[in-house]
DNA sequence: GAACTAATGTTATAACATATCAATACTGAA
DNA sequence: TTCAGTATTGATATGTTATAACATTAGTTC
């Protein structure tokens, strides 16, 4: 399991690389990255934070590419949908798949202060969860697992 | 890690059990259990699914207990606060927990045809999202384990 | 019964999300 | 290259979830 996030790192380069990735497996697979859908995928990376629907709508806004609700919301279903991004449901929020690319099962450490995310992978039907389901019968289709508390940067006097 | 949830059983004992278990509680711990609370917590143990809170305040208003949103919120923070319902953030909802009265991190399992929940105990700290954790200094305060599916009786030809 | 705290009443609004239908752009075939 | 079909966007309205703020009432303590 790979941790992505309360490191520091040349974060112009993570973006581009991701946008690269993303345009890669647009092409690939027959998914369009339309210019908002590029610009939301973008302002995702670049934040590296959760973002609300409406503080992205606001982003839009500014720079004229759409001042109502469903502009954003459109846009974030097809990234989430395309697995370029992850709804925080803990949150109402969104952000950039830190695992562009691979097939796989999220979970979050989610700052409750500076509302920071790191995405680390989980073994889906693997652990505790998969046997509870397993016993009771019950048949699993999507799991969130989303752990808050303080980032270590937010750790140090800073935070309630 | 017992599952509690998609079996049958004498509801209605269950019920009176868990009031009682949730009134002891209360005067043991010095909170009030207020007819609003109270009530809030019946239709949450009755109804053994999760209920948003404007479902559970057009129950109170039908019952002349109160009208508005706060009203209902209220009740739902008191009870979640107190350890006598959960919050499911997947669904925006609410249920009564299954383990009233020990202290514990739940997981659950959720129909996303029927809306009932199983509540599964885990081990918090442990496990693959404690050692991720752990790794990046990030300090757990609260986790959120939600998986969705289809329970055992949504599973024969019923769903979608 | 005065002072304090907890709970409730009430109004308003904030924050998050979707339904619906019209218009436009892209795609692939006749 | 026109046509049909599909995907995307534009636009309006509305639905759903949640909280801020402040007045009032009820319990508790001294
Ligand atoms: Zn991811
Ligand atoms: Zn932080
Ligand atoms: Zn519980
Ligand atoms: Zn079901």
């Amino acid at each position: 399991m790979t941790t992505i996030g309360f490191e520091t790192h040349d974060h112009r380069a993570c973006v581009s690389e991701a946008m690269t990735k993303a345009e890669a497996r647009c092409a690939a697979s027959d998914l369009r990255l339309t210019p908002v859908r590029r610009r939301v995928l973008e302002l995702l990376l670049v934040d590296h934070r959760a973002l609300g629907a409406y503080d992205i709508l606001g982003h839009l806004s500014a720079e004229g590419l759409g001042t109502q609700p469903p502009v954003a919301y459109r846009a974030l279903d097809f990234l989430v949908k395309a697995g370029f991004a992850h709804r925080i449901e803990a949150l109402n929020a969104y952000i950039a798949c830190a695992h562009l690319g691979a097939d796989h099962t999220p979970a979050f450490l989610i700052c409750r202060n500076c509302r920071s995310v790191a995405e680390s992978d989980t073994a889906p039907s693997q652990g505790r969860l998969g046997v509870a389901a397993r016993d009771a019968g019950f048949q699993i289709e999507h799991t969130v697992i989303e752990a808050q508390g303080l980032c270590p940067a937010c750790q140090t006097g800073n935070a309630a």
